[in-house]
DNA sequence: ACTGAAATGGCGCGACC
DNA sequence: GGTCGCGCCATTTCAGT
């Protein structure tokens, strides 16, 4: 699916805050509400839209504390690999995983009440699923950006 | 401040859909509206609530290469870093950056429309900063998880 | 076919108990 | 925290071009 110039100024807006009044957004794209409920219905199916989430403020909200931890598997399988894929997919602190070139396999974003909260996850939950050969765990001493904004750009040739 | 059970329960709601009929979550924590509202907009001014978003499909949206940057600068004076972080701040691309213990002093989480615009990020924006001394770069293959909901739990002792 | 304008049902939110 | 009630916004339908 493409989307032009008025879709990515919808899209920018949104994201920013999904509680926009929607005529008045609708307007300023100088787009009627019908048509502009179209396409965010259209946007939506096509699975652009994923979803409206609140935010929450990281230390307010009792978790002051991130890691990136890096994990290495070793004699990597496929089920191996996703039988690690299902264990950190439940646990509640990993807010981040993803499968990565390099010398370790995946890289984590991990969240904790305290710096203990971050020694404990790796302890009790990531050296105990099978595999795990090597973690390299860095500590967050500031967050500076965190966004979840993508930059959308029209395509190119339109 | 501190936040009750139902506060939890609520903010669990919330984080997971921006758009939960109200009524109807005000019901399921066993609440009217009134009282609903008036814990929401306390969680809003207290700033535990920091807004609402929408997500987009990174890969739907043209972003399907993600990748972690890990940054290291030399001299490290609080000029320098500031100047770093201003400069990182204006970057679209950048999703995340924190600054981190370890020997890289940075991380980053950079996305983009292909390996060619991680590159060039790496090239053309960073590498032209001052102070910037190293850079390691690695190519996300699979998102396995991506979360924004914090794990948000009742504090122990109510 | 896609846009623009009007109608309505339901929600957000304040006043008051 | 609950009840009442108003105003406004999200959403659909319908006509126009």
């Amino acid at each position: 699916m493409r989307f032009d110039r008025t879709d990515v100024r919808i899209l920018a807006e949104l994201q920013r805050d999904a509680r926009v009044r929607a005529n008045e957004l609708a307007e300023r794209v100088g787009l009627s509400p019908s048509p502009f409920y179209r396409r965010i219905r259209l946007l939506e199916e096509e699975g652009i839209i994923e979803g409206y989430v609140t935010l929450l403020n990281q230390e307010k909200a009792g978790f002051p504390v991130s890691a990136y931890v890096q994990v290495a598997i070793e004699k990597k399988t496929e089920v191996r690999l996703a039988r690690f894929e299902a264990a950190i997919a439940k646990l509640d602190e990993v807010m981040e995983c993803n499968l990565m070139t390099g010398s370790f396999d995946y890289m984590l974003r991990v969240v904790a009440a305290d710096i203990a909260g971050i020694e404990r996850f790796v302890m009790t939950q990531l050296t105990t699923i099978e595999g795990v050969s090597d973690i390299s765990t860095s500590l967050a001493l500031r967050r500076v950006v965190y966004k979840t904004a993508l930059p959308v750009r029209e395509p190119s040739g339109s």
